[in-house]
DNA sequence: CTGCTGATGTCATGAACTGACATCAGTCAG
DNA sequence: CTGACTGATGTCAGTTCATGACATCAGCAG
């Protein structure tokens, strides 16, 4: 992340960042697939938190109460994790750069993908599963910008909470 | 496509797939960023449909039914442009092929963007916009992938539809 | 001490890109 | 017609990313 800060993602090589840790190219890629998972490594984890949530959900919980289950989990991890600067800085290196934009995105439909097996898994109906997962990580996803966005002080669940609301007034007014 | 059918994505190399053409690596890559981008080339197009859906829909249309009206565009475009078996091809390739799937992502995310854009455009609130625009390609994604499924006969218009009703019905319930 | 295992280094190689410059066909003003 | 300009392509050299094959070395179990 200094490198990146420093110089660029483009700019800064593989070699460079070896170098800086100490190791060689070689070695980086035994722990890295590629020079871009560097920044998005460990993100199963944070995958694992929502699907937990939606396993361990109480057996009556309706498939909405389930998606609010997995954002209060998924925020609250968030929460307590490095922080919203630590966010700030490494979200910063991401949105400048295309490739990394991509493989953000490719993280987030796993998420999607592993929070609607966890539902499948509950016996939730193909089409809505899958609807749900998309949505966790719509509301997941536009709250985290609006979380870190310079300024912003309120809390990423209230954040989750304001954005799933919006989708609830918007598509009901449709059926409407 | 032949190439990417017959050997895999990652197999077929660009000098390959210039070779077949009848031209030179390097004219390769002066009509395509990457060797991804040959399968998405001509996206913008697509994005133009449903961004002008948007812009042209009339002054008093509620923003539920902009997002209709996008989605009708689009559905229309794809129904009459190469085919519902062409898709099913070029999607096989793309599912088949991690780097493929992010490129689509992005291109999705660009599309979500845009039509962000136009109905930021028409005065639509900002974060209800992003929402809208977000919905508007959750629903044709979602629909598009149960379009070419195997035995699949369903027009894609209705295939939208009913995903953007289930949406309704996910969100309302939450909010009851 | 010996042999195994896991992490790392070394080397060679291929494939994906990029910049600089050359070439060549069209075309358009004089 | 000629010569300058333009745009598309070719040539070539070089960088970076990524991977396979094999060597090395520390630590630990028997």
């Amino acid at each position: 992340m200094e490198l990146f800060a420093e110089d660029g993602y483009e700019a800064t090589t593989v070699a460079g960042i070896a170098g800086r840790a100490g190791v060689t190219e070689r070695t980086f890629f035994r722990h890295f697939a590629d020079k871009r998972e560097v920044l998005f490594a460990g993100e199963e984890q944070l995958q694992a938190v929502f699907v937990n949530a939606v396993t361990d959900a109480p057996a009556d919980a309706p498939v909405s109460g389930l998606l609010i289950a997995a954002l209060d989990a998924g925020g609250e991890a968030l929460r307590c994790g490095r922080g919203r600067d630590f966010a700030r800085v490494r979200n910063g290196i991401i949105v400048a750069n295309e490739q990394l934009r991509e493989r953000e995105l490719l993280k987030l439909a796993k998420l999607s993908h592993a929070v609607t097996g966890a539902l499948v898994a509950r016996g939730v109906p193909d089409m809505t599963a899958s609807l749900a997962g998309e949505l966790v990580t719509l509301v997941f996803r536009t709250a985290f910008a609006r979380w870190i966005a310079p300024g912003e002080t309120r809390d990423l669940l209230e954040l989750q909470r304001e954005g799933l609301a919006a989708i609830s007034d918007l598509t009901c007014a449709g059926a409407a």
